[in-house]
DNA sequence: TATTTTTCTTAAGATATCTTATGGGTAGAA
DNA sequence: TTCTACCCATAAGATATCTTAAGAAAAATA
């Protein structure tokens, strides 16, 4: 399994493995293609694998009881996904994760990375600092949500990931936002007079 | 130094430490009394410390351009509270961290917190965990304000933290929720007519 | 105890955002 | 190519939430 996309990001970003540890890691890694629409988690599954994206994008969402779906995250190239309450608490998920466009990725299943975790401390290094990058995005995202209008979300938004928005529609955008499409639209509109 | 709740709050819901962990944690660590109304984190200064809250309870808030507070957490007993951002980027904090009661807390600076890392790779685990439960926890929150009206993220507030709304005001709360003290009183009016 | 500050409530008018409906444009499927 | 589905925009009326102002109750402070 070829998994210098991962390996490199590691080493880019975090602390990099020894050679022990890349191939302990090697040996538990799959790869898979999914498709555009193809689901890699599904609400009443449990989230059994850790999904880091090679190629592609992914949203995570909820849909709820009114049948409407709320992003909660987007997921492209060198990211990671999982929906960490289902993976630690075993319990199925709440949440959908859905290819936006046809996608390579590289997953870890829940006994393998417990594996990982025991026999090289890297791992519960490198993971910790990953998840505390997520949580300060989270809570950046949250400081917002609590006090600033949908337009400076939407604004804040472009600027923070000017990658994404070329790349999803606007649809997905509000959703992620917290606004309908029809309101996402007038604040567009709205910009593009000034 | 009396650092038995921390150890004891690692034993309960993490991993318990070695020996030679405890020594080296007990050495590091400082206890603090901070009285209500005194500030532990202050706008433009660098979070150089991990709080963990023995006796108390602390807000963090960020204040807006026109004044006005916004709180991003609460820390009661038994739970830590820091900026991860300004701690780990080194960088001037844009919020402040208050105490809401006479409180108790034991302290570590980030030089002590890496040492141990580099030493015991059991704080890497525990740490780890202790802000993996906080992401999950974060992103139910952002789910809510994506997808609720303000009552029933008042409603969860008050299913998911029975300790806590007996023991702070209201415009505390209204804060913690995104909404004004005004709305707050008109939700808990319509409720209570129920 | 007396005084000051903070909290909670109420209400009227303003603004932000949603709902529903409609139509045109564009990309994918048959 | 034709058909279908989805996307984006627009608009009118409804609802959620904010702003401002005021007063009474409760808590903190002198």
């Amino acid at each position: 399994m070829n998994i210098s996309p991962l390996l490199n990001d590691f080493s880019r970003q975090y602390w990099p493995l020894e050679e022990k540890a890349v191939g302990a890691l090697k040996e538990r890694v799959i790869g898979k293609r999914v498709k555009k629409r193809e689901y890699i988690l599904q609400k009443g599954v449990m989230c059994n694998h850790f999904t880091f994206v090679v190629e592609g994008c992914f949203k995570m969402y909820k849909i709820d009881d009114k049948g409407k779906e709320h992003n909660l995250q987007f997921a492209i190239e060198n990211s990671w996904i999982v929906d960490y309450g289902s993976f630690y608490s075993e319990k199925p998920s709440q949440l959908f994760i859905e290819a936006l466009e046809h996608s390579e990725i590289l997953q870890i299943a829940r006994n393998d990375l417990f594996y990982l975790y025991d026999h090289f401390s890297v791992f519960d290094r490198n993971l910790r600092i990953i998840i505390e990058d997520a949580f300060i995005e989270q809570q950046q995202r949250v400081l917002q949500n609590i006090s600033s209008t949908a337009e400076e979300r939407y604004l804040d938004f472009l600027k923070r990931y000017p990658d994404l928005f070329n790349r999803i529609s606007n649809v997905q955008i509000a959703s992620y936002l917290g606004v309908t499409p029809e309101f996402l639209s007038a604040i567009r509109k709205k910009i593009a007079l000034k």
